[in-house]
DNA sequence: CCAAAAGTGTTTCATTTACACCCATGA
DNA sequence: TCATGGGTGTAAATGAAACACTTTTGG
């Protein structure tokens, strides 16, 4: 029989940045790690990759067990390797980063899994090199955000400008003027404006949005402007 | 001792799409296949992950040892975990693409190593799913070369703006305005023009400039505008 | 002198920014 | 009525696209 004789042999696993926003700030998401080494310290999402599963496979099985949410928007960030990044043995770990509705399973997140939402400023520090790999999450979150309409993800349903507004500043760590802001989102064409109006948030009210699906799954791949541009 | 015990573990290798312009046409470096299965098979330039190397190391190893090239453009694509994708034995295959001048030491690879420049849409077919690796890595390079000027990794030192622009055009598999596409790229101002002209390509003959090298590395992560617009 | 490619000029149109100002409403 | 955020109007600046036209030079 063929074989790859000689060749050395990995545990593979994967690790989800979990991003969800308050309304405020933004959030991730942290488990309690339940095995050695390093048990019971703050960790991402994550476990190895089983023998029938691609690495996709494994990490829509591990937010699903930590989440209870499926369909999750989830996006490949890059693989770490180094060779003693784990210090039991050599494991390398696909980074995932996974934008989720806060609200919608809460209760679900914190009572069946212990896992616990940390600003994203101000989380306990975790094990390995799961700080690098929430840094470079960041960085590709911001990246993608400016070209495509991925933060809907983390917004409910409806959602107002208002909301969609902090959120972007959030993420890209600015200010953003909010008035050439809601008009450059509703001239993407990607929004619908309800009936109802948010009424906590402002006296006025700001009208609720939701996603033209369609539209959104037709347009992903363009290239938006969805940020200011820089001046030089 | 602590073990992550009953754990599955893997082969992990990687994979390299090498591109680049022999100033006319896009093409992909390919290598026959060294070892069973499908050996003297066409694949891509790959190798096994060692064990005190990461991955980045491992795709900078045998692309030296394929092209003897160094400091290659190179950039994680991202995993390939098809539990059934290598035949003999589960792998797990870091693809990555690698942008280098053709010109440059087209001797040492088609001497020393077996190498062979193929056009990119006149390949044999590939092994396993590296046909795939290829389509994916296509599509990432037309991504970044929109928003980065990244497509100058595969001029010489000296070009002319028309052997970019054919570059563009052979990239995005599209027409560009000569004249539009010249302004364009000297206006981001990454270009320094040198005195002499290159008159092979033409009677009036071509200007060659070379890369501010400076400005290109601050300028990396800045989002130009390097396409037209398609019109809706 | 002519053909052919390089590259500049110019007009038009679209997008982006900056910011004045109006709107709606709860307290 | 007034403070507060929501949102529209608008003018100026910038950038992109379309395309006429000039430049250069080998044959």
């Amino acid at each position: 029989m063929i074989e790859y004789s000689g060749q050395p042999h990995y545990l593979v696993a994967v690790d989800c940045i979990v991003f969800g926003f308050d309304g405020e700030h933004l959030k991730v998401l942290l488990v309690k790690r339940g095995l050695e080494p390093e048990i019971n310290k703050w960790s991402l999402i994550g476990g190895f990759v089983g023998p029938d599963e691609t690495p996709d496979d494994a990490a829509n099985r591990v937010l699903k067990k930590n989440t209870g949410l499926t369909g999750i928007y989830l996006e490949q960030l890059q693989i770490y390797g180094e060779p003693t990044r784990d210090p039991i043995e050599r494991t390398l770990s696909v980074g995932y980063f996974a934008l989720i509705d806060i609200n919608k399973y809460q209760t679900q997140i914190n009572d069946d899994f212990h896992a616990e939402w940390f600003l994203i400023n101000e989380r306990p520090k975790l094990i390995f090199d799961h700080d690098t790999m929430i840094a470079d999450a960041r960085k590709k979150l911001r990246y993608k955000a400016a070209l495509h309409p991925i933060l809907f993800e983390m917004l409910p349903k409806k959602f107002t400008i208002p909301q969609l507004h902090i959120l972007f500043e959030e993420v890209n760590d600015t200010k953003i003027d909010t008035r050439n802001f809601s008009r450059k989102i509703t001239s993407t064409g990607l929004l619908e404006k309800l009936e109802e109006k948010d009424r906590l948030g402002s006296k006025k009210g700001a009208f609720y949005f939701k996603l033209d699906k369609k539209k959104y799954h037709a347009n992903f791949q363009k290239f938006l402007n969805l940020l200011p541009n820089e001046k030089s």
